[in-house]
DNA sequence: GTGTAATCATGCAGTAGATGCAAATTTTTA
DNA sequence: TAAAAATTTGCATCTACTGCATGATTACAC
């Protein structure tokens, strides 16, 4: 179910204006996942990606707040979504079974994102993790996280009436899901287009939610979920 | 052995220029933490720190690579220690409980090292706390915690004998671990000095490795780890 | 169509983080 | 006490980022 309403989909492009914003934004995204996986992040200069894109340099700034944000950061109302969709969906549920569903279709949106950037999959790949491998670039996508893993906290938290003050749970719960879900990132990313993101996002949480079991499992469901070479 | 030979440790400083550096070390910290707290990390310059150090805004940098690493950085070698431990210690248990026993002692030493700066310890925790509450300080705190995980993956790669490139588990039980940690750490920050942390890291391990329980359990753990001194 | 309002791109100036280099200063060592 | 080693500091430089003013482009009402 590519679900109601979800404003981060590769949707209809309303009016001309949209369509060119959006278009510049692919642009120099592309240029900055491109540049640094050639020279590394601390070789390319916003001045390098603006240029890449054809656009001036402080035009780069209108569109992202950092060169990281070009990078790493999501649709601009990613975060609202989530929250939203934690703290309301599937009511009476159990929270770690809602954010299983949630942050696994997240993921999958943010993986053809990727993909609508045009170009092969692979290759993209190839780039997420050369920018992973920066260490400056990781700790640029473990920032960007910070503002996912406060939404899904503050949805926790409403879903289940806590006070975040007086109760750890929903932190803690945010801060280890968003944790498992960059792990399963870096994991998709070195894995060169063989295994489904979603996939392992939902075995992930399934272990999560079993207890972390020792070692195992985890093997034996990044074997069940890489791709037998045919779909798309 | 609490501390064989942890070089973290607030312990014998060798020389006359050892403790210099130490002191100085400590001077800019508590300057940072302080300013911060006031002002807000976006009101804080550099120069500002290095003034209430008494040192030159240049040597500020020769204590630490960013004004975000004054506010969150550990001791230089923390990483490489929380790795070898990882990957060395009570062979042949189970690796989530190693985690639990290392990673909440190294949060105690931490909350330690905040109390050797001198001063009271919920001062300190109100500074840490005004230091999370800054978007921007919690992306740096973020930043600074990829290390650690890093070093966590690694001791968890070389302890179970894995290969990261194959097997998801070492990537994302770190991940998971010091995002655990993470939400300790601001629940604590949050506390104002009546939560032990590394008892609470050490009771959210465990509920992590049972499978996070839902919401009733962690509560229940803020009740038993609270000092007592007030109720529900 | 045409004119007007909203929106977007751009240039310029300025603040601040960060690094390399070399001179000045301090601590160690012999 | 003098040479050696390590530290502090100032200076120049680069880059990230922001505010503000201005011109270009798109949207909209008539």
């Amino acid at each position: 179910m590519t679900s109601a309403g979800t404003p981060t989909g590769t949707a209809l492009p309303a009016s001309l204006r949209e369509r060119k914003k959006l278009a510049t934004r692919r642009l120099l995204r592309r240029a900055a996942l491109d540049l640094v996986a050639e020279r590394g992040l601390a070789n390319v200069t916003v001045e390098d990606i603006a240029a890449a894109a054809d656009v001036s340099p402080r035009t780069f700034f209108n569109y992202f707040p950092s060169k990281e944000a070009a990078l790493f950061g999501g649709a601009p109302d990613r975060a609202a979504v989530l929250r939203e969709r934690i703290a309301r969906e599937a009511p009476g549920e159990p929270a770690i079974g809602v954010l299983r569903a949630v942050m696994s279709e997240d993921a999958r949106a943010m993986a053809g994102e990727l993909l609508a950037l045009g170009g092969d999959p692979a290759d993209w790949q190839r780039r997420v993790k050369a920018a992973r491998a920066d260490p400056h670039a990781r700790e640029a996508q473990a920032a960007q996280m910070v503002m996912i893993e406060q939404a899904v906290a503050e949805g926790l938290a409403e879903r289940l009436h806590a006070d975040p003050e007086r109760d750890p749970y929903p932190g803690v719960l945010a801060a280890a899901a968003v944790g498992v879900i960059r792990g399963c990132l870096a994991f998709w990313a070195g894995s060169s287009g063989t295994v489904d993101l979603g996939q392992l996002i939902d075995r992930a949480f399934q272990a999560l939610a079993a207890g972390l079991p020792e070692h195992g499992a985890l093997r034996q469901i990044a074997a069940d979920v890489t791709k037998r070479k045919d779909s798309q």
